[in-house]
DNA sequence: TTTTGTGAACTAGTTCACAGCT
DNA sequence: AGCTGTGAACTAGTTCACAAAA
């Protein structure tokens, strides 16, 4: 059986994620089978969630085998839409956006950094080290509609944050990923994390407290 | 009744977060008083969660009245445990650590950053923008003893993060807030959150993915 | 035999709805 | 009258445990 997909929780999806970070780890390592078993107890995950988590996508293992390395990372890759490589543009061209445009993380693995955006004068026309170009924001929605961007990241203050989100919802990208420490919406159709590096800083002082 | 402490869920712990930030701003907006009803419609919260959340500390709220935001706010900065500013290091003074180091968000609002470390000699004995000095990562362990620095924050690259995360604890370090790509764990005595910005990344990336 | 895939049982988290204060 | 605080009802998420497959 394949493909049933109902709807999937931020959690599962989460996970998918985790997953593919740890099979590309044990890849690296020449291993090639892993049963759930291991898997979890390799990085600290449940058997049982691994394997409910896998089976909503299709059947990836092989009873009494396991999943082969490879072919699980493919079929993850695939489920995440990490196939094809997805351009993305980030909107603010501060530190935060200039490390996350220059980052691995953000430049390997499925995903091309295509344009950075800011209204600073100073720092349009230049490029990061990288060899990202920062454009006028006024650009954006132009840039955006050209390159069939699917994706933009908001590294901008919060001030900001909920004119140049309407901005890129017009210009008609599927997805936005919001830095800026105020909680955005999106309308439907458009799907939009919020992500406050402030709150796990927080959440970590909260649970440091004496008892 | 007051001040009942099971163990409170990062659910929980996240939304008081959350909360203290929907508070700020409606005091700048001059709103003296609110009720769950009302704070739940502006901020695209659920009232009964609300109310929930809240009393799990104590009653902070009128009935028939609502909620004063002065009040609650100060409630919240002392369950969240920043009435006293915490000092902190951030370990890796790569652009994320910089950008970090001088965000307001971890310089004001319970937070100090005392120092960043790196390993870099070109680094070492520069300081950030805001004036916060780089000092060698050789000196983490003395510097954390001698400020009784509570919090240390991971911007180091993925392969050193382990090493890293071990010298933080050796140093006796309440809380760690891991940026780099791994999925570190901590002893007892020590919490620990990841925050690998490419997971949700990767979320978007598959919920934006056509049916 | 081993280990997946999965319904059933369980646990945690959220929402309801109303008693209890103001 | 109005809104909080909270047990009870509900929903979502996780783990168990075992039948099915290799």
């Amino acid at each position: 059986m394949s493909l049933r997909r109902q709807t999937v929780s931020e959690f599962t999806a989460t996970r998918l994620s985790i997953y593919l970070r740890a099979l590309a780890s044990l890849e690296t390592e020449g291993i090639r089978h892993v049963s759930s078993e291991a898997f979890g107890r390799r990085f600290d995950l449940s058997p049982a969630q691994i394997r409910k988590d896998l089976a909503t996508f299709g059947e990836f293992g092989v009873r009494g085998v396991g999943y082969e390395v490879s072919v699980l990372k493919k079929h993850l890759i695939s489920i995440l839409g990490l196939g094809h490589t997805r351009r993305l543009v980030i909107v603010g061209a501060g530190r935060l956006g200039q490390a996350l445009a220059d980052s691995p993380g953000f430049t390997s693995a499925g995903f091309a950094v295509a344009a950075l955006f800011d209204n600073d004068p100073k720092k349009i026309g230049t490029e990061t080290r990288a060899g990202i170009p920062v454009h006028d924001v006024e650009k954006l929605s132009e840039i955006v509609k050209l390159g069939s961007i699917a994706i933009a990241v908001l590294t901008v203050p919060a001030s900001a944050a909920r004119e140049v989100a309407g901005r890129c919802v017009e210009a008609r990208v599927k997805g936005i990923l919001n830095f800026a420490p105020v909680r955005l919406t999106a309308p439907p159709g458009v799907k939009l994390k919020n992500v406050d590096l402030k709150i796990p800083l927080e959440t970590l002082s909260f649970y440091i407290q004496k008892p």
